[in-house]
DNA sequence: ATCCGAAATTATAATATTTGTCAATAAACA
DNA sequence: TGTTTATTGACAAATATTATAATTTCGGAT
């Protein structure tokens, strides 16, 4: 799913309209690298497209997310962020400044297996890591030797 | 932190006062097995705490989470579900009938280190599995045969 | 055991976030 | 191009969460 075609036939596989706004959330998701909750999709894309509504963002994404275009990352105790990055991998939230990084970790067949038991199907994994980033593990070093 | 008496020194330890209201909903928590949303919680107890109020579940959830009585699952897509479990162990989530189950995934250590690297530190790792449980895994069967 | 100051609870108001309504508009396809 | 139908945008409504102020409770010191 690398070429706007390719996208745009996913959103007419699904029965989807391809619309100017559709194409802009998904082009503006997948250039940004900082997992962008609702609220700055909207204000950032507000600036080019002014008659932009909150709402098309909130039924953009969800059509997005329903096609398979875009992800809800799901972080904890804050505000739902996305990525438009669909290529299997994992995040980093540094517990300090707030940062999510991406991070690729191979070999999760045996976690997958794990979990298939009970009954169990299991589609999709998340994996997320928690700690603190280069720059605040840094700081953290600066503070405790001064 | 298995005892009564620790989980009360522990909120002493952070300097929260030991009360009443808090202990309830602790203990809502750790008996609870379904991992409620703040409203399932509230609901739930209100009717033995009829004063209870609903402030009083998010600042107590709060409290609770901040001296690792009780954690915030993340479940995706919905409310923010509590776990006054504390034990390690990961989530299945049931992509059909939405139920969450427990599930313990031992040899996390390699997963640790291999995101402990660029200068980072790893202190937490969540690990959410998607699928089918085990009786909407039936079901779906039982539907493709007919 | 009682009092005092700080902190927590309650009830309510305010905010923030998300979803619904519907007339106007734009996309798909003949 | 014209017709059909989904989508947009502006606004309203519903949910979820946080802030405020008065009262109550906790916990340490009498």
């Amino acid at each position: 799913m690398r070429h706007l075609a390719d996208q745009i036939q996913t959103m007419k596989d699904f029965g989807f309209k391809v619309t100017h706004q559709r194409l802009v959330v998904l082009d503006y998701l997948q250039r940004s690298k900082e997992h962008p909750c609702v609220e700055k999709i909207y204000n950032d894309l507000k600036e080019r497209y002014p008659t932009l509504s909150l709402a098309t963002i909130y039924n953009t994404l969800e059509m997005l997310e329903k096609t398979g275009l875009v992800k809800d990352i799901g972080a904890p105790e804050e505000r739902r962020r996305f990525d438009g990055i669909m290529t299997e991998h994992s995040h980093f939230f540094c517990t300090k400044c707030g940062k999510i990084e991406d991070l690729v970790i191979s070999d999760k067949g045996h976690l997958m297996e794990a979990a298939r038991n009970n009954g169990r199907s299991v589609d999709r994994l998340r994996l997320d890591f928690f700690g603190l980033c280069k720059d605040c593990q840094v700081e953290e070093k600066t503070v405790q030797e001064s």
